[in-house]
DNA sequence: CGGGATCCCGATAGATACTG
DNA sequence: CAGTATCTATCGGGATCCCG
Protein backbone atom coordinates (compact mmCIF):
# COMPACT_ATOMS: atom_id res chain seq x y z
CA UNK A 1 0.00 0.00 0.00
CA UNK A 2 1.10 3.75 -0.98
CA UNK A 3 2.05 5.17 2.60
CA UNK A 4 1.57 8.75 3.02
CA UNK A 5 0.59 9.65 -0.01
CA UNK A 6 -1.32 12.89 1.12
CA UNK A 7 1.63 14.34 2.85
CA UNK A 8 3.44 13.50 -0.02
CA UNK A 9 2.09 14.59 -2.75
CA UNK A 10 1.36 17.90 -0.94
CA UNK A 11 5.30 18.01 -0.72
CA UNK A 12 5.56 17.21 -4.29
CA UNK A 13 3.48 19.69 -5.52
CA UNK A 14 5.03 22.33 -3.20
CA UNK A 15 8.46 21.59 -4.71
CA UNK A 16 7.16 21.41 -8.30
CA UNK A 17 5.32 24.65 -7.95
CA UNK A 18 7.98 26.48 -5.71
CA UNK A 19 10.77 25.42 -9.14
CA UNK A 20 7.98 26.71 -11.22
CA UNK A 21 7.64 29.85 -9.26
CA UNK A 22 11.43 30.55 -8.81
CA UNK A 23 12.09 30.17 -12.78
CA UNK A 24 9.35 32.50 -13.65
CA UNK A 25 10.95 35.80 -14.58
CA UNK A 26 8.26 37.77 -13.43
CA UNK A 27 8.71 36.90 -9.92
CA UNK A 28 12.49 36.88 -10.52
CA UNK A 29 12.18 40.25 -10.74
CA UNK A 30 9.98 41.01 -8.61
CA UNK A 31 12.11 38.92 -6.21
CA UNK A 32 15.03 41.52 -7.08
CA UNK A 33 13.13 44.84 -6.83
CA UNK A 34 11.20 44.26 -3.73
CA UNK A 35 14.63 43.93 -1.86
CA UNK A 36 14.73 46.77 0.21
CA UNK A 37 17.71 48.57 -0.95
CA UNK A 38 17.29 48.01 -4.28
CA UNK A 39 15.16 50.52 -5.56
CA UNK A 40 16.70 53.06 -2.88
CA UNK A 41 19.85 52.16 -5.10
CA UNK A 42 18.68 52.46 -8.65
CA UNK A 43 16.52 55.34 -7.74
CA UNK A 44 19.96 57.07 -6.40
CA UNK A 45 22.06 55.98 -9.16
CA UNK A 46 19.71 57.46 -11.91
CA UNK A 47 20.91 60.84 -11.20
CA UNK A 48 24.95 59.37 -11.88
CA UNK A 49 27.80 57.64 -10.97
CA UNK A 50 28.03 57.99 -7.65
CA UNK A 51 31.17 57.18 -4.66
CA UNK A 52 30.13 54.09 -2.02
CA UNK A 53 30.47 55.84 0.83
CA UNK A 54 28.33 58.77 -0.73
CA UNK A 55 25.89 56.20 -1.45
CA UNK A 56 25.73 55.29 2.14
CA UNK A 57 25.47 59.17 3.01
CA UNK A 58 22.45 59.01 0.68
CA UNK A 59 20.87 55.94 1.58
CA UNK A 60 20.88 56.80 5.16
CA UNK A 61 20.21 53.73 7.81
CA UNK A 62 21.99 50.89 5.41
CA UNK A 63 24.77 49.15 7.21
CA UNK A 64 27.42 48.47 5.25
CA UNK A 65 27.43 44.85 4.95
CA UNK A 66 23.95 45.25 2.80
CA UNK A 67 25.10 48.15 0.81
CA UNK A 68 28.18 45.70 0.14
CA UNK A 69 25.28 42.84 -0.91
CA UNK A 70 23.25 44.99 -2.52
CA UNK A 71 25.55 46.46 -4.93
CA UNK A 72 27.10 43.06 -5.77
CA UNK A 73 23.57 41.69 -6.86
CA UNK A 74 22.63 44.48 -9.18
CA UNK A 75 26.38 44.46 -10.43
CA UNK A 76 26.15 40.92 -10.91
CA UNK A 77 22.74 41.17 -13.10
CA UNK A 78 24.42 43.61 -15.29
CA UNK A 79 22.16 46.12 -13.53
CA UNK A 80 25.42 48.60 -12.76
CA UNK A 81 28.97 48.95 -12.96
CA UNK A 82 31.80 49.15 -10.51
CA UNK A 83 34.47 51.09 -11.38
CA UNK A 84 38.13 50.98 -9.04
CA UNK A 85 40.36 53.57 -9.53
CA UNK A 86 43.76 52.99 -7.47
CA UNK A 87 44.64 55.84 -5.69
CA UNK A 88 45.50 56.42 -2.09
CA UNK A 89 42.96 56.21 -0.71
CA UNK A 90 40.76 53.65 -3.22
CA UNK A 91 37.98 55.26 -4.91
CA UNK A 92 35.20 53.32 -6.01
CA UNK A 93 32.57 54.59 -8.19
CA UNK A 94 29.23 52.76 -9.32
CA UNK A 95 26.98 53.62 -12.25
CA UNK A 96 23.92 52.13 -13.62
CA UNK A 97 24.16 50.26 -16.80
CA UNK A 98 21.40 50.97 -20.01
CA UNK A 99 20.06 47.82 -18.36
CA UNK A 100 19.91 49.43 -15.35
CA UNK A 101 18.42 52.84 -16.55
CA UNK A 102 16.12 50.40 -17.87
CA UNK A 103 14.83 49.41 -14.95
CA UNK A 104 14.68 52.91 -13.09
CA UNK A 105 11.85 53.74 -15.95
CA UNK A 106 10.21 50.16 -15.07
CA UNK A 107 10.47 51.80 -11.42
CA UNK A 108 8.88 54.90 -12.75
CA UNK A 109 5.68 53.51 -14.28
CA UNK A 110 5.86 51.52 -10.53
CA UNK A 111 5.74 54.84 -8.64
CA UNK A 112 3.19 56.22 -11.03
CA UNK A 113 0.69 53.75 -10.24
CA UNK A 114 1.68 53.61 -6.65
CA UNK A 115 1.24 57.50 -6.34
CA UNK A 116 -2.02 57.73 -8.15
CA UNK A 117 -4.00 54.69 -6.30
CA UNK A 118 -2.04 55.04 -2.62
CA UNK A 119 -5.03 57.54 -1.88
CA UNK A 120 -7.84 54.54 -3.10
CA UNK A 121 -5.82 51.90 -0.65
CA UNK A 122 -5.45 54.37 2.28
CA UNK A 123 -9.13 54.82 2.07
CA UNK A 124 -10.52 50.96 1.95
CA UNK A 125 -7.61 49.95 4.79
CA UNK A 126 -9.38 52.84 6.85
CA UNK A 127 -12.63 51.47 6.47
CA UNK A 128 -12.18 47.85 6.62
CA UNK A 129 -9.98 48.39 9.97
CA UNK A 130 -12.92 50.53 11.05
CA UNK A 131 -15.68 47.66 10.93
CA UNK B 1 29.91 64.61 27.57
CA UNK B 2 27.82 62.88 24.62
CA UNK B 3 28.70 59.14 24.82
CA UNK B 4 28.11 57.09 22.01
CA UNK B 5 27.55 59.86 19.78
CA UNK B 6 28.23 57.66 16.23
CA UNK B 7 26.17 54.68 17.33
CA UNK B 8 23.05 56.81 18.48
CA UNK B 9 23.30 59.06 15.77
CA UNK B 10 23.71 56.23 13.24
CA UNK B 11 20.90 54.61 14.95
CA UNK B 12 18.77 58.09 14.73
CA UNK B 13 19.20 58.15 10.76
CA UNK B 14 18.04 54.96 10.93
CA UNK B 15 14.94 55.36 12.63
CA UNK B 16 14.01 58.38 10.44
CA UNK B 17 14.94 57.17 6.65
CA UNK B 18 12.70 53.52 7.79
CA UNK B 19 9.94 56.15 8.48
CA UNK B 20 10.87 57.78 5.23
CA UNK B 21 10.59 54.43 3.53
CA UNK B 22 7.85 52.59 4.82
CA UNK B 23 5.74 56.15 4.36
CA UNK B 24 6.62 56.37 0.35
CA UNK B 25 4.27 54.52 -1.01
CA UNK B 26 6.57 53.11 -3.87
CA UNK B 27 8.17 51.37 -1.47
CA UNK B 28 4.81 50.73 -0.06
CA UNK B 29 3.46 48.88 -2.85
CA UNK B 30 6.63 47.61 -3.86
CA UNK B 31 6.60 45.34 -0.53
CA UNK B 32 2.84 44.61 -1.63
CA UNK B 33 3.35 43.42 -4.38
CA UNK B 34 6.56 41.29 -3.75
CA UNK B 35 5.09 39.67 -1.15
CA UNK B 36 5.25 35.86 -2.88
CA UNK B 37 1.89 34.83 -3.02
CA UNK B 38 -0.06 38.07 -4.17
CA UNK B 39 0.96 38.12 -7.19
CA UNK B 40 0.21 34.32 -7.64
CA UNK B 41 -3.35 35.65 -6.20
CA UNK B 42 -3.90 38.24 -8.37
CA UNK B 43 -2.57 36.55 -11.20
CA UNK B 44 -5.42 33.58 -10.36
CA UNK B 45 -8.12 36.14 -9.43
CA UNK B 46 -7.23 38.28 -13.09
CA UNK B 47 -9.51 35.26 -14.46
CA UNK B 48 -12.11 35.73 -12.56
CA UNK B 49 -14.10 34.88 -9.30
CA UNK B 50 -12.66 32.14 -7.32
CA UNK B 51 -13.82 30.11 -4.28
CA UNK B 52 -11.35 29.79 -0.98
CA UNK B 53 -10.34 26.20 -2.38
CA UNK B 54 -9.75 26.41 -5.68
CA UNK B 55 -7.51 29.21 -5.21
CA UNK B 56 -5.81 26.87 -2.85
CA UNK B 57 -5.39 24.20 -5.42
CA UNK B 58 -4.92 26.50 -8.47
CA UNK B 59 -2.01 27.71 -6.25
CA UNK B 60 -0.35 24.72 -5.16
CA UNK B 61 1.97 24.65 -2.44
CA UNK B 62 0.41 27.03 -0.48
CA UNK B 63 -0.62 26.94 3.16
CA UNK B 64 -3.96 27.26 4.29
CA UNK B 65 -2.12 29.62 7.12
CA UNK B 66 -0.80 31.50 4.34
CA UNK B 67 -3.36 32.20 1.81
CA UNK B 68 -5.67 33.10 4.16
CA UNK B 69 -3.32 35.60 5.17
CA UNK B 70 -2.57 36.76 1.96
CA UNK B 71 -6.13 37.19 0.62
CA UNK B 72 -7.33 39.22 4.26
CA UNK B 73 -4.50 41.38 3.35
CA UNK B 74 -5.03 42.04 -0.16
CA UNK B 75 -9.30 42.13 1.12
CA UNK B 76 -7.93 45.03 3.42
CA UNK B 77 -6.32 47.27 0.74
CA UNK B 78 -9.39 46.94 -1.54
CA UNK B 79 -7.91 45.29 -3.81
CA UNK B 80 -10.39 42.31 -4.16
CA UNK B 81 -14.08 41.20 -2.43
CA UNK B 82 -15.19 38.32 -0.23
CA UNK B 83 -18.28 37.34 -0.35
CA UNK B 84 -19.70 34.75 2.09
CA UNK B 85 -22.73 32.57 0.63
CA UNK B 86 -24.60 31.02 3.31
CA UNK B 87 -25.11 27.16 2.48
CA UNK B 88 -24.01 24.16 3.57
CA UNK B 89 -21.31 24.05 3.04
CA UNK B 90 -20.57 27.64 3.45
CA UNK B 91 -19.36 29.26 0.17
CA UNK B 92 -16.74 32.00 -0.31
CA UNK B 93 -15.81 33.44 -3.07
CA UNK B 94 -13.14 35.87 -4.13
CA UNK B 95 -13.15 38.27 -6.39
CA UNK B 96 -10.95 41.67 -7.77
CA UNK B 97 -11.83 44.98 -7.74
CA UNK B 98 -11.56 47.43 -10.07
CA UNK B 99 -8.37 48.67 -8.23
CA UNK B 100 -7.17 45.13 -8.40
CA UNK B 101 -7.71 44.54 -11.64
CA UNK B 102 -5.82 47.72 -12.08
CA UNK B 103 -2.63 46.61 -9.94
CA UNK B 104 -3.06 43.22 -12.31
CA UNK B 105 -2.64 45.43 -15.46
CA UNK B 106 1.04 46.90 -13.52
CA UNK B 107 1.65 43.15 -13.12
CA UNK B 108 1.76 43.29 -16.64
CA UNK B 109 4.08 45.82 -17.21
CA UNK B 110 6.77 44.13 -14.66
CA UNK B 111 6.08 41.04 -16.92
CA UNK B 112 6.59 42.38 -19.96
CA UNK B 113 9.80 43.85 -18.98
CA UNK B 114 11.21 41.12 -16.96
CA UNK B 115 10.21 38.60 -20.26
CA UNK B 116 12.03 41.25 -22.64
CA UNK B 117 15.26 41.94 -20.06
CA UNK B 118 15.44 38.31 -18.50
CA UNK B 119 17.97 36.99 -21.01
CA UNK B 120 20.34 40.17 -20.48
CA UNK B 121 20.31 39.26 -16.87
CA UNK B 122 20.76 35.61 -17.28
CA UNK B 123 23.83 36.64 -19.52
CA UNK B 124 25.46 39.17 -17.28
CA UNK B 125 25.34 36.50 -14.25
CA UNK B 126 26.59 33.94 -15.77
CA UNK B 127 29.31 36.00 -17.20
CA UNK B 128 30.05 37.47 -13.73
CA UNK B 129 29.86 33.62 -12.38
CA UNK B 130 32.72 32.87 -15.24
CA UNK B 131 34.74 35.26 -14.13
C1' DC C 1 38.27 54.36 1.87
C1' DG C 2 35.91 50.22 0.76
C1' DG C 3 34.97 46.46 2.02
C1' DG C 4 35.12 40.89 4.06
C1' DA C 5 34.13 37.66 8.02
C1' DT C 6 31.70 36.40 11.91
C1' DC C 7 28.17 36.19 15.38
C1' DC C 8 23.61 36.78 16.86
C1' DC C 9 18.73 37.85 17.14
C1' DG C 10 13.93 38.74 15.94
C1' DA C 11 10.65 38.08 12.51
C1' DT C 12 8.21 35.04 9.83
C1' DA C 13 6.98 31.09 6.77
C1' DG C 14 5.26 26.81 6.92
C1' DA C 15 3.86 22.23 8.95
C1' DT C 16 0.48 20.27 11.71
C1' DA C 17 -3.67 19.75 14.05
C1' DC C 18 -8.09 21.37 15.26
C1' DT C 19 -12.93 23.93 14.65
C1' DG C 20 -17.60 26.11 13.24
C1' DC D 1 -15.60 24.01 3.18
C1' DA D 2 -13.10 27.64 4.99
C1' DG D 3 -10.59 28.76 7.88
C1' DT D 4 -7.91 29.29 13.10
C1' DA D 5 -4.26 28.14 16.63
C1' DT D 6 0.16 26.79 17.90
C1' DC D 7 4.77 25.58 17.48
C1' DT D 8 9.18 25.44 15.37
C1' DA D 9 13.10 26.09 12.20
C1' DT D 10 15.07 29.11 9.26
C1' DC D 11 17.19 33.13 7.79
C1' DG D 12 17.60 37.89 6.51
C1' DG D 13 19.71 41.68 8.41
C1' DG D 14 22.35 44.41 11.74
C1' DA D 15 26.28 44.96 14.87
C1' DT D 16 30.94 44.37 15.34
C1' DC D 17 35.64 43.65 14.34
C1' DC D 18 39.25 43.45 11.13
C1' DC D 19 41.93 43.93 6.69
C1' DG D 20 44.24 45.85 2.28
Amino acid sequence: MATTTAAQRREQARVEYDAFVRNCPTNQLLDRISDKWVSLVVCALAEGRMRYSDLGRKIAGVSPKMLTQTLRSLERDGLLTRTVTPAVPVRVDYELTPLGTSLFHLLGAVKDWAEAHIEQVNEARDQYDAS
